[in-house]
DNA sequence: AGATAGATGTCGTCT
DNA sequence: AGACGACGTCTATCT
């Protein structure tokens, strides 16, 4: 049998259940009225309440209520579970280094505790990204403008890997900036510091760099752009090209 | 009695326990082997294996395999939860909309179903956070600099609001930007937005602007900088002062 | 409803 | 191990 459960265990029975769980590397889900504190980034406490923890073989650990996709407490992969009985009741500790942090969740009452062996399928297929954005655009160059030409993808500058480096149809270099969706103001900064980057690499001075014609060119790529973003780009004299990752049905 | 839980049950139990849960509002939890769909902001498959899905009563769907903090798929809060018997398969739908977006997992076997009602504390005590660090200063001005004087928070700018907006010794206007923990350049980028926009409002020309006393300064407030962060920093006439959101211990 | 920025963000990738 | 940027980011707050 794959899964074992214990409905409303003592703290003992559910200790001996969960280092057995740990022990065969199984998914847990354990049901029940606790507090939780954790100690590390930051610090936390949370009164008593009923709540869903869930303890990975792979050392994570999540506190779920019963609002919001977030867990309202947790622990990152990599950490190591802890099962206790102190004061007559179950603890549960996880604990990793590099940074230091502690999650403990103390229940005063356990009411339901399951493990499962998983095995099968952990791969995602997963479509929509900016990386197909970027192999829709390198197959339709046009969709960007007519005549570009992209040179080189994640082109290292002193300030990081550029999307998309090339040229338009006046051979002026262009730099690509792809968002999978709607951006805000900070897109325009990241592309800003690209072009600036280009620019000094390139030796371009203030000179050539005319009104009409930059010596450097940046465009956004992106479904849309809020007003700020807008506002930034023009002040930049950057372009914006409305385009999805995948093409609309 | 608080808790319903029941092991390998048919597709059709498995129905009438989800439909009861859903009834009264409680937080539920399956363990199975099952397919897993999304099609939305973007789209996305994955093959048979064993995972834990949990609903929520606000909407929300988490789909958990055995390894991450994250899980492999999910539906946000305010979603719709929807079970069924589909070709004799138990299969459970989490739909929104804006943006339209549906989440399907398709049971093929389920090993363990769970339901709890749960009460109790929600509030989580934090600590660490900006806001922590916010307080300390405008508790201890002296801590940024001998003489700062903060004169408002969140202080409203055509590139939005700013941490902290002072002066210094000498009166000058100081724009502080706040961080709880080691930042990159994207600080530094959001630091200059407020003090341009600053500089514009209070009509600075690049004459009084002089080179070793700013018209307008700018400090960003974080226990470190990154190295290029740290070039950004000084490019811009832009200070650091290293402070922890709490007290080192 | 849209816009903006924080987060114990998490996660992958590259140096 | 640190740095950097994407993410179906999520989430709170403000307009």
């Amino acid at each position: 049998m794959t899964v074992t459960s214990v409905h409303d265990p003592s703290h003992r029975e559910a200790l001996w259940e969960l280092e057995d769980a740990f022990e065969r590397g199984d998914l847990v889900s354990v049901f029940g009225r606790c507090t939780v504190s954790y100690e590390g980034r930051a610090a936390s406490d949370l009164g008593a309440g009923d709540r869903l923890l869930v303890l990975k073989p792979d050392g994570a650990a999540l506190v779920h209520t019963d609002e919001g996709r977030q867990p309202v407490n947790w622990q990152p992969p990599g950490s190591e579970h802890h099962a206790a009985v102190r004061e007559g009741r179950l603890r549960v500790r996880s604990t990793r280094d590099n940074p230091d942090e502690t999650l403990t969740v103390r229940f005063e009452r356990v009411h339901q505790l399951s493990a499962m062996a998983v095995t099968g399928g952990r791969d995602l297929e997963l479509h929509g990204s900016e990386e197909d954005l970027r192999t829709r655009i390198l197959e339709r160059p046009d969709l960007v403008e007519t005549g570009f030409e992209p040179r080189e993808t994640e082109r290292p500058s002193s300030a990081g890997p550029m999307d998309i480096f090339g040229v338009d149809a006046d051979d002026t270099p262009v730099v690509v900036e792809l968002k999978r969706r709607r951006v805000g103001p900070d897109a325009v900064g990241q592309l800003a510091r690209y072009v600036r980057a280009l620019k000094e690499e390139l030796g371009v001075d203030d000179e050539s760099d005319a009104e009409d014609a930059p010596a450097v060119r940046g465009i956004l790529v992106a479904p849309s752009v809020t007003d700020r973003a807008a506002e930034r780009l023009a002040d930049r004299r950057f372009d914006h090209v409305a385009l999805e990752p995948t093409p609309a049905e």
